[in-house]
RNA sequence: UGGCCUAUGGUGUAAUUGGCAACACAGCUGGUUUUGGUCCAGUCGUUCUAGGUUCGAGUCCUAGUAGGCCAACCA
């Protein structure tokens, strides 16, 4: 079987047509380019998937280059979360870059655009510049300093390097349009003066280059063949033409900027700083807090690389923007897990059950299955006794016929174990149930391979025995803000739409095969959805993290 | 008041480049089931508007409408 023909996204169509073209298949290259000022979230997970995965398909390198040429704001704390996550990914890149290794060559260029009348010196307050630069729909004037001369230029750049001026009081421009339609036409700045200590170069500059003169110029020195970015930078590729146009020479390969609709998920926020704010205002726990959309959050939560890539592949690729449903990130999780996380019994909401026919100290242990969907995962022995804990909402004392589960005088099977009918309830003087009494019929053993076994009962019940229960920390998560589109609101912060119930941390009791279970192993809690082990997991205190519900039907059933 | 980008079911993304609008998710119906899970079968529903070119338009042209982006010494 030839593997499905996959219709291309319009990169990949350029691609192919650039290759049409005769562009040769070994020169393309792409880049990741993550500034390391935060944490990667989902949205960033898209951009690997893509650049990553052109990678693979045209078997190109794919360099990681973190774009650092803001001392002020970033941090090696965030290129070591960064590398970690795109590596949990499973993805490889070729080299590891940094901007600022091309500082030297970047200010090299520099001097050449000066000499070339490309740059100048301008000596005037952001204010000012801000004044001259006009407006979308006005035209700028040129800045008094625009004519400097070469020599001038050339002299005052080369003491702004050297640390002769105070922050702020020059800064180097390209010498462009100040009427262009394109405000970023209008003699962009290039460098600033900045003593700021960077987290590699230390205090050996103090001018650092802005975005779009780096951007391109790395590109180059890495020879990017296709360079890959989102929407907003669509107006920038007329200047990052430009810079490069300046500096490029022949053979070269000069790089191609495209640009693809970043991804927008909803009930949540996805830009660095909201969610570098929901870290500084304690409304998480940190940035891989399983309720944010960050890989590592995604992550702690449960999700697996292999459903964010099938995930990313999903979404597709395009030009128009987007606000992707949830709800299909938790199919994709749900689809991997469902093939992969081994079953087991937990009891969340735990009511006592009494098997009154059942003999007083006696346990057996029963065959359960570890997972129906995969034939080698083979099984496991749970435990099984006279007082059990079920679920709460399991049972009712009287219920219409299309409540599938435990009611008095009804019957149910005991997952793994015996078919049961409940019989009297015990109740506190407030009305609430403390232990449901019931009967079992010893001849129903799943598996036992008797007629009595074999008896359609419309329910069954996941359970623990009491006795050997492990009582475990359960965290379980909702979505972090209650309105689809939180920062869509221009007249409300995002911050109002939180939801105060994002997180309820509830004791619950589990078989014991899960004693000794490691960080992020992956279970589906029979009945309840699928669950991982926190880091916070100790050998005395196992700690689980609800990633996803099964889906639930009887919920909709339910509420009708 | 300008420039640029985008417009296909509820949500996304395709459409052999001008030739029968399809795939996934979500929804709904039913079946199987010792998970109200999974799985299986079925079903609902789509080319922003108006003109034009053409034998034929989601695709090309014109105008309109709607949404997005652009005025940081951020990236």
């Amino acid at each position: 079987m030839s593997e499905e023909t996959k219709s291309l996204n319009f990169i990949e169509h350029i691609i192919e047509e650039d290759i049409q073209n005769g562009f040769s298949p070994e020169n393309i290259r792409f880049r990741f380019p993550p500034e390391p000022n935060g944490y990667l979230h989902i949205g960033h997970a898209k951009s690997i998937c893509l650049n990553f995965g052109l990678g693979l398909n045209y078997n190109a390198p794919v360099n990681l280059r973190f774009d650092d040429t803001n001392p002020a704001k970033e941090e090696q704390e965030y290129v070591d979360s960064i590398k970690e996550d795109i590596k949990w990914l499973g993805f490889e890149w070729d080299k590891e870059c940094y901007s600022s290794d091309y500082f030297q060559q970047l200010y090299d260029w520099a001097v050449l655009l000066i000499k070339n009348g490309k740059a100048y010196v301008d000596s005037q307050s952001s204010e000012e510049m801000a004044e001259q630069k006009g407006t979308p729909t006005t035209v700028g004037t040129n800045s008094p300093y625009r004519d400097r001369s070469v020599e001038e230029n050339l002299d005052l750049f080369e003491r702004m390097k050297n640390g002769e001026f105070e922050a702020g009081t020059h800064v180097l421009r390209a010498k462009i349009d100040m009427s262009s339609p394109n405000m970023l036409m209008r003699d962009p700045l290039m460098y600033r003066i900045l003593f700021k200590e960077h987290h590699r170069t230390g205090n050996d500059w103090c001018l650092y280059p802005m975005y779009d003169w780096t951007h391109g110029e790395s590109d180059y020195v890495e020879a990017i063949s296709h360079s890959i970015c989102t929407l907003e930078f669509l107006p920038h590729r007329e200047l990052y033409e430009w810079f490069l146009d300046n500096i490029y020479e022949a053979p070269k390969v000069k790089p191609k900027q495209r640009e693809f609709a970043r991804l927008n998920l909803n009930y949540t926020v996805m830009s660095k700083r909201k969610l570098a704010q929901l870290v500084d205002n304690n409304v998480v726990s940190g940035w891989d807090d399983p309720r944010m959309p960050t890989i590592s959050g995604l992550r702690r939560k449960g999700y697996t690389p292999a459903a964010i890539r099938k995930f990313a592949d999903t979404v597709g690729v395009a030009k128009r923007d987007n606000i992707i449903d949830v709800a299909l990130l938790e199919f994709c999780i749900r689809e991997d897990l469902n093939k992969k996380a081994p079953r087991v019994m937990a009891v969340l909401n735990p009511v006592k059950l009494i098997i009154t026919n059942y003999p007083e100290g006696q346990e057996e242990w029963l065959d359960a299955e570890n997972n129906p969907e995969d034939e080698h995962a083979g099984s496991r022995k749970v435990p099984f006794s006279r007082e059990l804990y079920i679920e709460r909402e399991d049972f009712k004392e009287e219920a219409n016929r299309k409540f599938f589960r435990l009611k008095l005088g009804g019957e149910v099977r005991l997952k793994n174990a015996y078919i049961i009918k409940a019989e009297d309830v015990v109740k506190d003087e407030n009305g609430e149930i403390l232990e449901i009494h019931c009967t079992y019929d010893p001849l129903s053993k799943s598996g036992s391979g008797t007629e009595e076994s074999m008896r359609k009962v419309k329910g069954t019940l996941h359970w623990v025995s009491t006795k050997h229960a492990l009582e475990a920390e359960v965290r379980l998560y909702d979505r972090l803000f209650l309105d689809e589109a939180p920062d869509s609101h221009k007249d409300k912060s995002f911050m109002e739409f939180i939801n105060p119930d994002s997180l309820k941390v509830i004791t619950g009791y589990v078989e014991p095969s899960l004693k000794g279970v490691k960080e992020l192993d992956h279970f589906q809690f029979q009945r309840l959805g699928y669950f991982n082990i926190d880091k916070d997991s100790t050998k005395e205190k196992l700690v689980f993290n609800k990633t996803v519900g099964l889906r639930d039907t009887w919920a909709k059933v339910k509420n009708k």
